[in-house]
This record gives C-alpha cells, structure tokens and sequence, in this order.
DNA sequence: ATTAGGG
DNA sequence: CCCTAAT
C-alpha cells in the first residue's frame, strides 16, 4: 500500500519567485477579509487547470499537438504529477499571468481562465472557490484524472467521529485519496495551495514562500476522543502495521510511515538526487503496494532553510465559536480552502476560557492501492499515512488577532484572547518545532554507493520529501509575523498554553499536549545504511589484527583511509558485530554473509587482543600495585 | 577528536 | 546506525 504525497521532492523552491513577506502578507490578509480564497489550490487543481489549458491550447492550434503529449495520456499525467513536476513544454505560458491576482479584492473570480487561475508575483494561485470552479473542465479533459464520473465519495472518518475526511478518485488502477475536507460538492477537490511555477513545477507549499512546513516537532497533537484510548490505538496501530525493523535504532523508524524501509531512506538532499536520477517516477499502478506517509516536515535539506521561517499550518478558527451557555453546539465552519481547518468551540465562563476543537483535518493526503487492495488495507493504509502525519511531531503556535503570540507567558486575556468575540480571530498553527534547524551538512557520498536500489525507496523517499512542502493554505491568509532566528518558542509550552478542556463534546478532537522530550532533531538524518562488504570486512578484520580493537581511529586510517562513510565509529561497531556474529551458528547469521574464514580469524584476533588488553591490563595493575607498594609488602 | 559501551 | 559518557 502507498501512501505518498502526489508531488515529490523536485520542486526547486529556490528558483521560485517570491514577493516580500510583507506584501504576501497584507495581500492575504485582506484577502482573508474579502473572504476570498487565494491560493486556494491543490496540485490537482494546478495540474488540472494546466491540462486544461493545454488542451485548449491545442484545440485552437492544431499545429502544436507535440505540446501535449505528456498530457495526453491520463498514465503520463499522472505519473509525472507523482514526481511533482508538470512537464509542459509550456505551450500557453502566457496563460499563466504574472500579474497579481485579485488579491484583495472582493470581487467573485470572474469566468474566465486568467481569473480562475492566474500567477501573482507572489506566486500564489488565486482560484476561484472551489465549488463549480473551472477545474471541472481540466479534469473532465484528463479523463480518469480527477473526472466527476470517477470521483467517488470515498469517505473516511476517525472512529470517534463522523467527519469526511478525504475525496477518492480512483485512477486507472489505482486510488487517490485526495485531501480531506469534506466536499459537498462533488466537483470539488481536495484544496491545497501549491505553487505553479512558470516552468510547470508544481509546489505545494503555497502561502508563504513555499517554504517547507512541518509538523516537525515533537509535541503531538493527538486527536482524541478519549486521549487514552486513543494514543492507544495509535499504539497499536504502530505496531501491528509497521514491520519489524532489526536495527534497534530504528525504532524512530516507527513513527513514520516512510520508514517503512528504514531510515536508511535518507531524506535529505539526496533525496533529489534520487528523484532526479530514478525520476522518481512510479508507475500508477505499480504492481507494487506501497504506501507513502509522507511526512512533510522531514525532508529536506533545500527546503530546510526556508523552513525556518515557515510558520506551517494552520488550525484556523473561523467561526464554530461559542460560549459555553450557548445552547447550540460550536459550529463548525469549513475554511474555503479545506484543508486543516479547526473549528473550535469556545466557552467562556467568567474568567476561564475553554477551548474544543471541533475537528482537525489532515491535508493533502494522497494514498494509492491497487484496486485489488482490500478494505482493510485500505484503511490500514489511511491509518499510517494519518499516524505517520500525526506521529511525526508538531507543535502548535496560537495566533490571536491574527498575530502570532510569541510569548507562551502572557496570559491569554493579555492577549486579547479573553473576550469571546476575540476569539473568532484565535487560531492555532502547527508549525516546525523549536529547535534550531541548522542547515545540514550535505554529505557527499559516493552517489553510486548511495544510489538506492529499490524503486521503492525512491517513491517513499521522494514522497516523504515531498510531503514536507505541505503547508497550509490559510497560513498565508494570517498575517502573523515571520520571524525565523526569532522563533524560539518552546513548543511543548506553546502546547500547555492551549490547555484542553476535553469532554465538553464528547467527539470533541482536541489539542493535547504531548510530552516527549525532542532527542534529534528532525531535520538530522539518520545515515543510510551501508552494510559492509565482504572487502571491507577483510580489511577490517586484517586491519584489527594487526593494530588490535580498541584503535578504531588507526585502524580506519589503515584500511578505510578517506573512506567518509566510514568511521571509526562505525569500525568499531561492525568489530562488534562480526565478534557477535562470529559466536553465533551460520544459521543465526543474516545479511550477506561473511566468509567463515574472516569470522574465524575474527574471532582469533578478538580472543587474542581480550587477552592482549587483559595483560596490559594485568600489568597495569601490578604496576600500580608496585607504586602503590614499591617495596612489597612489608609486614 | 576518540574510545567504549548501551540502545 | 545512534547516542552518551568519559577521556
């Protein structure tokens, strides 16, 4: 089963255009006033309206067929969207305007093309609401895409509730479940905000700067009905799903879907490496399950930087307000644009102010099965994407009056957030966590050694990098203030400041704090794995022969030389497992084996320097016995 | 930076 | 392969 962000890692955030934070902002804001939707757009969106106006391009030129080969075909569409590239050989570039959009204004997206989609400086789609927009043409002109006759209303829910969560459209062969807010309409799509580029890059990072986003920390937020239970159930899940990993190390391998082949699917850079190398391109219906979780926020190193000031998703709380006396439960109200919205319900009584969040809704998830994929699979597979999305760490920020409150120690009536009709302007973000994220240090591997040999791996590897562009399409539309080397926030206490007061509706999710104490942080990547060779094996064991264990750094210098991947470190360890595994029966052993003969002399030269190390030791003792008494014993 | 050892 | 503690 797959489960995998439908654009990979191949967006070149840094060749994006960006307007100044500053303008982005205000243009959202009062956007947000005029209760328009910018960037209101999913990749399906994009890709739909390019097709689309590719198409009509070539209806009305029929000297430029050639431009639309890659569109042609539901499989290439679809296969290149998985790599998050719109190949296009550009042919109504100048479809795409540059002009800013109706940013600001109030006025209903007009019916024609440009308005419905057009490119503003700020790189931000200006869609029209989603119902009944244009789309619908792009897609019924990529038939089996994202056409009304095959979306179905594929709906999921968390146990506890009865929220819709996702829109399946199901293509040739496969499924994709697309986002999540719940679509009346059944010609709307899963709303996300990405990125066009000029070039047919499709980004889905929409708001900010495209920044990668991520739920990056390590507070959780755990949707609850019952937190136990259901952390239980996330539990379980974790485990019944995830398969056995043998390093022990992996065991961070669990929160993630995308480890589902272990960390040794670096997620950083090489990540594009990768994906430009294998393409990253996946067949639609690969014979292959697979199942991507993407995780946003893990990935990479490009977008790592930006990050930083990426203020991530955002829990939006328009409306669904309410007090408690109020007799009528919080309503709840969809943002246009879908994705992640929360509507929380507010009960006020004399100086406490309580807080339910009604829902919380996972944007952007694409997951692909096979036809053939049982039911059951199938929600396995929602499961780990969800979990993985969840599981992955975020942490929240609160946004009062549409501004970010930095201080987790104001009060929250200091902050405006007292009075009942401030809090229709309270919003909740998640966001990358407190830690510093440093830009990476690329490691520069052999690309070869470090070419992955799974195509799976790639996919996952792509999809988890991909995912970590997802970002919130509403955040743009909140003029909180972007500050990156300002943003030390903690974020286990930006979570105590949203203190949950579960039970006011019993399906009530809620925000709930999560303890764990950040130990990597998310943007270091574990190295991939690179089993020795039997050569390396020999070198070693000739190298440990002769210098003996213990002068790992010699014996690295002896045989691995500049060998970057190799360090002494590592010796060190693989020394201990080849005597681990020396002392074990053949049939114990796994991995490529080693030659009996090398665990032989291993175990020769492990006896011998044990005892080696025993004598120096002996005579250190004496020695420092003879100090201690020089003259033996006197009495 | 190395080494040693637990995870 | 990671993480720490101790050198």
């Amino acid at each position: 089963m797959v489960v995998k962000r439908m654009l990979n890692c191949d967006f070149d955030f840094s060749t994006f255009p960006k307007a100044p934070r500053s303008s982005r902002r205000k243009v959202s804001s009062s956007s947000q006033r005029d209760g328009v939707v910018d960037c209101g757009m999913s990749a399906i969106d994009i890709l739909a309206s390019v097709a689309e106006k590719l198409l009509e391009e070539r209806e009305s030129s029929s000297t430029s067929t050639n431009a639309f080969q890659g569109f042609n075909g539901q499989d290439h569409l679809v296969g290149k969207m998985k790599q998050g590239h719109v190949y296009t050989n550009n042919p109504c570039k100048s479809d795409f305007s540059h002009q800013p959009a109706n940013l600001g204004s109030s006025k209903p997206p007009s019916d024609d093309n440009t308005s419905d989609v057009s490119l503003a400086n700020d790189c931000i789609f200006k869609q029209t609401p989603v119902s009944g927009c244009k789309r619908a043409r792009g897609v019924k002109a990529l038939p089996g895409w994202c056409g009304n006759k095959k979306k179905e209303g594929c709906h999921f829910h968390v146990e506890s509730g009865e929220e819709e969560t996702c829109v399946v459209n199901n293509v040739e062969g496969g499924l994709i479940i697309a986002d999540t807010s719940s679509f009346k309409d059944p010609n709307q799509l899963p709303v996300q905000q990405p990125l066009v580029h000029l070039d047919g890059h499709v980004q889905l990072s929409p708001g900010t700067d495209g920044v990668a986003n991520g739920y990056r920390n390590r507070s959780k937020l755990v949707c609850r009905d019952d937190d136990e239970n259901h952390r239980k159930y996330y539990k379980k899940c974790n485990k019944s799903y995830r398969p056995p990993l043998t390093w022990a190390g992996h065991r961070r391998v669990n929160k993630s879907v995308v480890t589902k082949y272990g960390r040794a699917v670096p997620r950083s850079t090489k990540c594009f490496e990768d994906t430009k190398t294998d393409g990253c391109v996946k067949a639609p219906h690969s014979k292959r399950n697979s199942c991507y979780g993407f995780n946003p926020w893990k990935d990479e190193t490009v977008h790592r930087k930006r990050r930083l000031s990426d203020k991530g998703l955002v829990l939006h709380s328009d409306g669904g307000l309410t007090s408690e006396s109020d007799t009528n439960p919080p309503v709840k109200e969809e943002s246009e644009n879908g994705a992640l919205s929360a509507a929380i319900g507010v009960h006020s009584e004399e100086s406490r102010v309580k807080f339910s969040i009604k829902s919380l809704r996972i944007p952007e998830l694409f997951i692909e099965v096979p036809e053939t994929a049982t039911v059951g699979s199938l929600k396995r597979t929602v499961m780990e994407a969800v979990t993985a999305l969840l599981d992955d760490g975020i942490s929240i920020g609160v946004l009062a009056q549409g501004k970010k409150v930095r201080d987790d120690n104001s009060t929250l009536s200091q902050t405006g957030l007292s009075r009942r009709e401030n809090l229709g302007n309270l919003g909740f973000t998640l966001e990358p966590g407190p830690e510093k994220l440093p830009v990476p240090p690329l490691r520069s591997e052999n690309p070869i050694m470090s070419k992955p040999t799974e195509s799976t791996k790639l996919s996952e590897r792509s999809a988890a990098s991909l995912a970590e562009n997802c970002v919130e399409n509403n955040q743009e539309l909140l003029p909180y203030q972007i500050d990156v080397s300002a943003d030390e926030q903690q974020p286990s206490s930006d979570s105590r400041a949203l203190v949950p007061v579960s039970a006011l509706e019993p399906e009530a999710l809620a925000i709930v704090p999560f303890e764990e104490k950040p130990k990597r942080t998310e943007n270091s990547q574990r190295r991939t794995r690179r089993p020795f060779s039997v050569t390396e094996v020999e070198a070693l064991v000739h190298s440990v022969e002769e210098l003996g264990a213990g002068r790992w750094r010699d014996v690295k210098l002896r045989s691995f030389g500049n060998a970057s991947h190799r360090t002494y470190v590592d010796l060190k360890d693989k020394w201990k497992t080849l005597v681990h595994t020396a002392s074990i029966s053949p049939q114990q052993r796994r991995g490529e084996p080693v030659p009996q003969e090398l665990l032989d002399r291993v175990s020769a030269a492990h006896r011998h320097w044990s005892q080696h190390s025993l004598k120096q030791n002996g005579k250190h003792q004496a020695a420092l016995t003879m100090a201690i008494e020089p003259s033996g014993p006197s009495m």
